[in-house]
DNA sequence: GTCTATACACCGATAGAC
DNA sequence: GTCTATCGGTGTATAGAC
């Protein structure tokens, strides 16, 4: 079973992220999903075997996208300014919380979660080695202090939280924050 | 209806944050906290008249426990080491997200939360302010370059971060950046 | 590939006896 | 305050006709 890649595929599976994006996790299921893409509710057991295997064909297609984003951006000019780009993307950092909230419910989606998150640290982590090395080369030796890797950490936690906390209306800090975040980036890429 | 701050509305109220821990909120149920604590499913809306007036409470109790904490690291020899120990607390940290989840589909919660987001972080500012001048007033002027409330919003932010990602078993920069904010604390703070 | 029909479990919540 | 009984709704999933 499971046409994978069909037109009815993708749009369950688009149906399937904009109700996690909107509702959560616990109302994503056939029914609701179904509703959503205007199908009957047991033509997703024909694409996917049980929900759980739908979670994690969402999962699959949605990490290949943002990894696809992040490779993209370390061919751009900017990559430093590319990633925080991505991170503070809205949309896609609601969508990718569902999925680790996910994560500890589902053996299948954990798996994914997991290799996602490596990959993109360490993508983030070869750009941001790459703009260091660099601007120490540029000017005689300024010293980096923060390890590229934790850097990659805090870019993609506090991406998290101010996506999170906006949801709610809190604000407080964002505006400092993310001019921190900003002067650090156009230090090392102008 | 609800007799509050009994034992029995306490008893309920452990089992639902032991379910929310453990399970995540889509396994918060009358069944399964009664199944939990060994009641009648039924006594529940004896005790809360709705589900959703149950998880207001859960996290009007556990908002009230944090907060406390924090006015109590306050008041503590070195305040900034007390506040980033409970910011990496595994338990509360867990706990704490699972309500923000919740607070995107409930109105009740989402109330409660917002109020606790903004009232931690009034709270870390004080303590942090009152560090950095500190520290100011000691030597000439060491110039703080991070501003107290973007100081707060960071630690909060990687601190959930830091608990969400070792729940999966991913580490990769966490020890990095906890040596980096354990640094900056303790140069604030010996 | 899409439909109808249907199984069985679990959900929130209420009524009323004790 | 705790119990039994029970309602209508929704969940995953399967069987089988077209």
């Amino acid at each position: 079973m499971g046409p994978s890649g069909s037109a009815t595929w993708h749009l369950m599976l688009d149906g399937a992220e904009a109700i996690l994006r909107e509702e959560g996790y616990a109302e994503l299921t056939s029914r609701r999903i179904a509703e959503r893409v205007g199908i009957k509710q047991q033509l997703v057991y024909y694409y996917f075997k049980t929900m759980d295997d739908l979670m994690v064909e969402a999962f699959r297609r949605l990490s290949k996208r943002e990894l696809e984003r992040f490779e993209q951006a370390l061919r751009a000019d900017r990559p430093l300014h590319e990633i925080w780009s991505i991170a503070i993307n809205t949309n896609d950092a609601r969508l990718i919380s569902e999925f680790m909230a996910l994560a500890n419910r589902s053996e299948g989606v954990k798996v994914e979660v997991i290799a996602f998150s490596k990959q993109s640290r360490r993508l983030q982590v070869e750009a941001l080695t790459k703009a260091i090395e660099r601007k120490a080369a540029e000017a005689g030796r300024p010293a980096p202090a923060l390890p590229p890797v934790a850097a990659s950490f805090l870019a993609t936690s506090v991406g998290l939280a101010l996506t999170r906390e906006a949801a709610l209306g809190v604000t407080m800090g964002h505006a400092e924050i993310a001019r921190v975040i900003e002067q650090y980036i156009s230090a090392l890429e102008p």
